[in-house]
DNA sequence: CACTGTATATTTCCATCGTAAATATCATTG
DNA sequence: CAATGATATTTACGATGGAAATATACAGTG
């Protein structure tokens, strides 16, 4: 009963069947393996077995392809950090595990790390991207609330204390990516934010720069 | 005499005289005016007055010159830092305002902070942009110090605290560039680094991640 | 089963881009 | 003034993203 089967791999047919989440990830791979300047239409149409304007009709544009693959990567990027925060006990343990969780996903999946922040490649307009971006924001959130720097009753110190612990990882995340730290001390990978910052939510100054 | 005239506008004629200077002044009005997209070597050299293919005789490639660009970035990157700190007495205010600039700095300029910290737009093997990039860093590492907090006596401690400054400041001006911060309370440009990491350098365990 | 409308994919075409190669112009030096 | 090297232009080419018209498959409906 070939009428059963759902649309998938239907061997070879004018009709892709499942072209959209098949662009998605060949474009991740695509992007991964060669850059992003590496991952045209064209060059992924290719390497999917379709037309250099199918992808249109999935996407509408290659800011739209870049624009949700990007979403998936906040969705993965959240998911990795997510992984190492299960694994760990205690509330300091946890925030560590999410930082070095967001630390790792950004040097195993750099390209993708890099469009994901990318102010030009995407299109922040879409709620989908924002939505993605804001959950993987929510797990540092979400552990930062548990520490004992959140006692601070200063009106937004919460606020402060996120922005700060997203500043630093991301800060550091991003200038190891591009190879500014090259010149610092060897070493595994050890980035242990709980033992660096062990208390500075009583004296915030950390205000937004954004309205 | 127009022969002791010097090559600077000489109104019109077949060679421009200073096209090098020209290009960059040019190309970092078009990169901050339109982003990164639209600065092209077809639309700069309209904007100049020159043929479409001219930069490549100072340039190289398209590549060569955003590299070049990003260099005097980061020149003007660490003059707009130092000039911020001559202003300021006492060393936790000069980190303050070497911050602050770096932060300002980030929001006066968005596009060329961008290219500047873009891995994939420059080419990192040029030495001149290597050193200007090492320069700009240089004026945070001479300030940090002075410190207190550099009073550590474990192996590395400054270069992480360094490390961390470095991190903390620039991740949060590129969240901030990139709108994630656009849910956060509102106010003004108020960024004080020295009043929000008070004491970290005596438990660093911020090892690097780069050979 | 036949008919029809819609989603999906292709083909063709175009403007723009970066780059290479050959050519033209100028500035300098002898 | 002639020759040489630096500078700029012209022409051409392949690749890219996108628009428009066309072809194909699928899902209902009678």
């Amino acid at each position: 009963m070939p009428k059963t089967l759902p649309p998938t791999k239907p061997g070879k047919s004018y009709h892709h069947g499942d072209l959209k989440n098949a662009l998605l990830a060949a474009g991740i791979a695509l992007l991964e393996a060669e850059g992003q300047p590496g991952l045209t239409l064209r060059s992924l149409a290719a390497k999917v077995g379709v037309s250099h304007t199918a992808p249109k009709n999935h996407f509408g544009s290659l800011r739209g392809l870049l624009t949700a693959i990007a979403t998936e990567g906040f969705i993965r990027h959240a998911a990795f950090m997510q992984a190492g925060v299960r694994a760990a006990t205690g509330r300091k343990d946890r925030l560590t595990a999410a930082m070095q969780g967001y630390v790792r996903f950004a040097r195993a999946h750099p390209h993708l790390f890099g469009l994901m922040f990318s102010a030009e490649l995407c299109d922040w307009t879409d709620p989908m991207l924002g939505a993605a971006a804001t959950q993987s924001y929510a797990v540092l959130i979400n552990i930062s609330k548990g520490l004992d720097w959140d006692k601070a009753t200063a009106p937004g110190a919460a606020r402060r204390t996120e922005m700060m612990l997203w500043s630093l990882v991301h800060g550091y995340a991003t200038l190891a990516l591009s190879g500014q730290f090259a010149g610092g001390p060897a070493g595994a990978v050890n980035f242990d934010i709980a033992d660096v910052m062990p208390d500075f939510s009583y004296l915030p100054q950390f205000e937004a720069l954004d309205p």
